[in-house]
This record gives C-alpha cells, sequence and structure tokens, in this order.
DNA sequence: GCTAACTGAGCA
DNA sequence: GCTCAGTTAGCG
C-alpha cells in the first residue's frame, strides 16, 4: 500500500533507481567483460580433459579468464566445455602462448584452487598409461580420490615434532643381510633397491618402519603399499611407534571420502611425507620420495582390476625410477617378477641365512591318509596333525589354515588325483549334499558308481569340506580348548596369546601376539591344483604367509605329499630357489617376466580386426583367439621382453585407432595377473 | 562419449 | 529452396 500512499514520490523515485540499477548493471557488465578478458599473465591453461576416448587423451588448450587468473594453478581441478558438453579436467601447465590455430574457448569454471595432481604423479600417469594401453584418465581416476569440499577448507595439520632417537632400525632388522648397509644408505640420503625375503616369524610391519624411519631421517618422504586394510593397520601402528604421533597418514578405501581426503591432502599440501595404503597409496603425492616399499608383491590385491590394470608394484617401480628414490620388495615368498629384479641386477637381494631360518622355524610335512571316504565326517584331518596341536596347545594358540570351502570343487581320483570326470558329457564331478552321490556339475546326472578312467580306482577324494568342518573336527578331538574361525566375511585381525585353535583359510589368517605356538596347513594339494602360470607360487606364498605367523622357534606341519617340490621348498624354506626355478621354467617357456604379454578380449569379431589392425612388432606371436563366457574372445599376444615397449606403443595405437574409428570397442590387459 | 555441421531425401 | 532425419568429423 505504500504506493498508494506517496504516489508523487514514486515517478522520482522510480527514475532514481532505474538510472541506480542502469549504472550497476553497467559497472557489472564492465566487471564480468574485464572478468572474461584473458588473464594478463599465461592465459592459456593447458587441460587434461575427463573423457574415456583414448584418441583424446591429450592435453587440450583453454584461454584463462582473468578471473580465474589466480585459482587455475597446474594440478587444479577445472571444469571446461569440450564437444559440446561440460567435462571435468585438471590444469597440467600455464603458458603464454597455444599452438592451437583457432580461437581457445575460456575455461568454464575452476572447481578449487586445490592443485590434486602434482606434475610427478601427471607424468606418471602419462607413463603408466603408455605401459598399459590405457588412458591417463583412466590412471588419474585411480590416483586422485574424489574432492571433499568440507575437507578442503580445513588447513591440514602440522606434523608434529619429530623426537628423531637414534632408531634401533639395525636391531630390528637383525638376521636379514645386508640390511644394515640398506638402512644407512637410506639414511645418508641414497636409494637403494632391495628384494627381501623376510625370516619367518618376522614381525615385518616392523621392519618395514624402520626403513621408513631411516629414508624419513634423511628429510625423504615414503610410499608403502600392503595388500589389505588389515596390513595397513599394522604398518600404521609400527610407523607410529617408530616414528611417533603425526608423522606419517594412512590412505585406505576403508576410511571413508572425508578422511581419505583429508590424508590425501596433508600429503598433497606437504604436511606428512611418509604414507601407508593399499594400492592406490602408490600413486600419493608425497614429497621428495626417498623409498617406495611394497609388501607381499605376489598377493593379487596389488593388481588393479579397473582399467589399465596398473600393478603396484610396476606402479612404485616405475615411480621410484622417475623420482629417484630407493625401492624395497618385501615377503615372506619371492615372486618371479621380484627374482627377475634381481636377476636383471635393478636390485640387490636381502633376506636370512639358513642358520637364522633354522633358529626361527621347523617345517615337517604329514602324509595324507588313504582310504577316506568322501561321506565319512572326522577322517580328513591326519592323527599326526592331531598329536602336534594337542602338543603345541600347551604352549600357546594355533593356527589350521584350511583351503577355502569351494575353492576348487571338483572331485578327483583318490589315488592317482585326476580330476574326475562325468561318464555322460565328460563335466567336471562335485557333490551335490552330504548324503547324495557325486553328480555332474554340468549336465547334472549322478554317478552311483564312479571308476577313474586312468587307474580304475573307486575311491573318490573329498572335496573342501570348509573352515567351519574342520573347526567342528577339531573342536571335538579338543575337550575343552576353544576353536574359532576367521574366513570369508567374518576375518579375525588379532587373537591373543591364550590358549586356542583358530581354523582360518587361506588369507584371513589373523596375526596371534607373540605369534602361534604352531601352524598347520590342511589339503595343500588344493592350492597346488589350480590350473594357473602361478599355481606353485601362490600355494607357496599362501602356506609361508601363514606358517610365517609361527613364533621364533615354533613348529610348521603341512599335510602332503613330501614329494612335491613346493612343498619341499616350504621345507626347506627357500622361496628364493622356489622363484629362481620358477623364472627358470618361465624363460624357458617363454612366459613372463621374460616375455611380456598382453591380452585382446571382447567379441569374436571386434577381436578379429583388432588384430589385424595391431601394428605389434615382427616378433610377436599372436596365440588364439579363445572362445571365453558370453560370446566373448580372447587372444593372448607375446613378445620378447625387449620388445615389450613396442607391443605397448602398437596396443595404444590400436586403441586409439579404434575409438577414433568408433569401432567396437576390445579390452587390452598387458602383463595380466594370470590367464 | 557428445555436439554440431553436413548430407541427401522428400516436398512445395 | 526448404525442412528433417541420418550420418559423421572433430572436439582447444
Amino acid at each position: 500500500m505504500a504506493d498508494d500512499e506517496h504516489p508523487e514520490l514514486l515517478p522520482g523515485l522510480a527514475r532514481a533507481e532505474v538510472k541506480a540499477s542502469q549504472a550497476k548493471a553497467r559497472a557489472t557488465r564492465a566487471r564480468k567483460a574485464a572478468e572474461a578478458a584473458p588473464a594478463t599473465l599465461d592465459p592459456v591453461a593447458r587441460v587434461l580433459v575427463d573423457v574415456p576416448l583414448a584418441h583424446l587423451d591429450r592435453p587440450f588448450d583453454y584461454a584463462v579468464p582473468a578471473a580465474m587468473a589466480d585459482a587455475a594453478v597446474p594440478g587444479a581441478r577445472v571444469k571446461v566445455r569440450f564437444a559440446g558438453q561440460d567435462v571435468d579436467g585438471f590444469v597440467v601447465a600455464r603458458g603464454s602462448e597455444s599452438d592451437h590455430t583457432g580461437r581457445l574457448s575460456p575455461l568454464r569454471r575452476v572447481v578449487s584452487p586445490e592443485p590434486v595432481l602434482h606434475p610427478q604423479i601427471a607424468a606418471l600417469a602419462g607413463e603408466l598409461a603408455e605401459r598399459y594401453a590405457g588412458t591417463r584418465s583412466d590412471v588419474l581416476r585411480l590416483a586422485i580420490p574424489a574432492r571433499h569440499a568440507t575437507t578442503e577448507k580445513e588447513a591440514s595439520a602440522p606434523a608434529g615434532p619429530w623426537h628423531h632417537e637414534p632408531a634401533d632400525g639395525e636391531a630390528a632388522w637383525a638376521g636379514h643381510e645386508p640390511a644394515a648397509a640398506f638402512l644407512r644408505h637410506l639414511a645418508d640420503g641414497g636409494s637403494p633397491r632391495a628384494v627381501w625375503a623376510a625370516a619367518p616369524a618376522t614381525d615385518w610391519p616392523l621392519l618395514v618402519a624402520h626403513a621408513a624411519a631411516a629414508t624419513y631421517a634423511s628429510g625423504r618422504g615414503v610410499v608403502v603399499c600392503v595388500p589389505d586394510g588389515k596390513d595397513v593397520t599394522r604398518v600404521d601402528r609400527a610407523l607410529t611407534e617408530v616414528l611417533g604421533e603425526g608423522q606419517h597418514v594412512t590412505l585406505t578405501a576403508e576410511s571413508g571420502p572425508a578422511r581419505r581426503y583429508r590424508d590425501f591432502l596433508a600429503l598433497s599440501r606437504g604436511a606428512r611425507r611418509v604414507v601407508v595404503g593399499t594400492r592406490a597409496a602408490a600413486f600419493a603425492p608425497v614429497a621428495d620420495l626417498g623409498l617406495v616399499v611394497i609388501w607381499d608383491d605376489g598377493d593379487d590385491l596389488h593388481a588393479e582390476p579397473r582399467a589399465p590394470y596398473p600393478h603396484t608394484r610396476e606402479t612404485l617401480l616405475l615411480r621410484a625410477e622417475r623420482e629417484g628414490a630407493g625401492a624395497l620388495i618385501g615377503g615372506f615368498v619371492r615372486t618371479v617378477e621380484s627374482a627377475y629384479l634381481l636377476r636383471t641386477g635393478w636390485a640387490r637381494e636381502i633376506g636370512p641365512d639358513r642358520a637364522e631360518v633354522r633358529r626361527r622355524l621347523t617345517v615337517t610335512i604329514a602324509g595324507e591318509e588313504t582310504h577316506r571316504d568322501v561321506h565319512a565326517r572326522g577322517a580328513r584331518i591326519p592323527r599326526e596333525v592331531h598329536v602336534a596341536v594337542r602338543e603345541a596347545i600347551e604352549a600357546g594358540p594355533v593356527l589350521v589354515q584350511t583351503p577355502r570351502l569351494g575353492y576348487v570343487n571338483a572331485l578327483a581320483c583318490e589315488r592317482c588325483r585326476t580330476p574326475a570326470r562325468c561318464t555322460t558329457c565328460q563335466g567336471p564331478l562335485a557333490l551335490t549334499g552330504p548324503a547324495t552321490p557325486p553328480a555332474c556339475r554340468w549336465c547334472g546326472t549322478p554317478v552311483e558308481a564312479w571308476a577313474c578312467a586312468e587307474c580304475g580306482h573307486r575311491g573318490l577324494r573329498a572335496p573342501v569340506l570348509g573352515d567351519a568342518r574342520t573347526a567342528e573336527e577339531l573342536g571335538r578331538a579338543l575337550p575343552g580348548v576353544r576353536v574359532r574361525t576367521s574366513s570369508g566375511e567374518s576375518v579375525l585381525a588379532t587373537v591373543p596369546t591364550t590358549k586356542q585353535v583358530v581354523v582360518a583359510t587361506p588369507g584371513a589368517e589373523p596375526v596371534a601376539e607373540g605369534g602361534y605356538a604352531a601352524v598347520v596347513l590342511l589339503d595343500t594339494w588344493l592350492l597346488l591344483s589350480r590350473i594357473d602360470l602361478r599355481a606353485g607360487e601362490e600355494a607357496l606364498r599362501r602356506w609361508a604367509d601363514a606358517a610365517a605367523l609361527v613364533r621364533p622357534g615354533g613348529r610348521v606341519l603341512a599335510v602332503g605329499d613330501p614329494a612335491h617340490p613346493t612343498l619341499q621348498a616350504l621345507v626347506r624354506w627357500d622361496p628364493a630357489g622356489h622363484a629362481a626355478r620358477e623364472t627358470d621354467e618361465r624363460i624357458a617357456a617363454h612366459l613372463p617376466p621374460a616375455s611380456r604379454l598382453a591380452t585382446i578380449t571382447g567379441a569374436a569379431g571386434a577381436v578379429d580386426d583388432a588384430v589385424t589392425l595391431l601394428a605389434a612388432p615382427p616378433s610377436a606371436e599372436v596365440l588364439g583367439p579363445v572362445d571365453l563366457a558370453d560370446g566373448e574372445c580372447r587372444v593372448v599376444v607375446r613378445v620378447p621382453r625387449a620388445e615389450g615397449v613396442e607391443l605397448s606403443r602398437a596396443l595404444g595405437e590400436l586403441q586409439r585407432v579404434r575409438s577414433a574409428r568408433k569401432l567396437d570397442a576390445v579390452r587390452v590387459q598387458v602383463d595380466p595377473p594370470t590367464l
């Protein structure tokens, strides 16, 4: 109603308001124009756009509006117009001019001035993309965690005062040679590289922490990658013990987006320089990198399941080379890849001598008992094991490793171990229920009177009955002793030193404080029966990882065939010898690491013309194609190791050409961990 | 991937 | 000469 009360004032007021608002609009327009005008200093931003197309994996230039001149720093997240739509990207550099002849589009928005893509990580992403025939944007998706705006606003807490006491690293590493020299070299600012076979019963997280501390003492940063969250927790504790509070961070998927981004920023901003984490930690932006560490590089968790499928070991070793850092590749066993690093002289060996190993544990083999009925209950664990468990339990906890239910679920001949096949369709036989005869897994035909096609024997070998059955069986035999399980969904991280039996599946073995009095490995034949390139290496790894949890001087009992070379390697505790033999075999068979393999997977037609299009080096062999599930097929391309770079380049070019021509996509995997 | 520009068919 | 669906080059 104010309008009615003062009608005479309105025109004047309106005029003034219009004038004012016009002036304001002019000012706004002028300011907008000024802001939209290109920045005076370095008006060009080179941007890596987040598009999934191989042929667009290169930086594109954008004009930097004056308003964004300060925020669009190298490493900043931006939004840009690309092919008519808004896409995310990272500024990789600023410059005064562009080699692009057309007009540059302006940056749409600087999402945040926080420089999250460090130059060394951008370069690493480029190198990895090349090596794995993928794109930088795919690698960056693995390397840079999602932004968390609230967290970004907070300042990173500065590292606490570092009480640099002369850490007793050399004592912790005692029994490993030449660990003392390795630690001293790190502390002096050197960058030694070592493949480390840890002695059994070693508290390895502590040793890793001391290596980190030696590097930290030289004023440099450290990246430690371990297979899973359980191991992160262990190394985290050890680092706190050795370095003190607030010197390092952890990077795992488990900690959630806010915490993860906070820890990432602490490294990115240089507030911390030591990190332990799972595979994504390999990309952590640690300043002045002095050492990379990978523990148990044979664990398949180190193989990234997302494109372009980089392996943590390769990522870390590439990084160590680029950034001039040292490297420590540790484990209770040795992969053929790390054995190869020793063979080529890239790294030196660190390990215990025989006397030290003997001091720490003894491994014996209990033969398997024959004449077992598939349906019999309680006949699976040999008497020798019962005796050993009963003896050891008086001294402390006992670990029993039993392969996972369904790990291999086909039956085999009890005597000669030939897989049992269906008489109708040759499909694998398996148990379908506790009281039913074995049946074919393909056609379902039950088999009442089976006889082995190889040797005529009529007994079938029991499949894995699972940790629950094993626990039950042991529980009955040991009245009054606590028997617990650790497997699948309910994995125990640690168990106390009290008298108890822990039945665990491979990889789920809890750590016992002070170590187990004894470790029993059941059904070793099952781990060996995997049809895989790495069956032997993987079986030994899983046994050794469990066996190493024994207390110093403890006993390990494995149930299996004493003549099997892999079990013998366990008895002698000789991971180096085993790896060397496997490597020899691989070299003879033209398999990695002596060769470089890649697979091309997809629809049959697409794979076919991908092979035609591939300009592989002349020495390349193409194996296949073989049909897989879902109408897909796969070829394997193999070249001598020396031509690996050339193969990667050809595969990358293949992907760029295919994406530019919009041909049906094929999945390329360089160095697949298994075939 | 997406968009925008380009192509030729169909029609006034 | 125009619209419109379908095709395709190029993405700054």
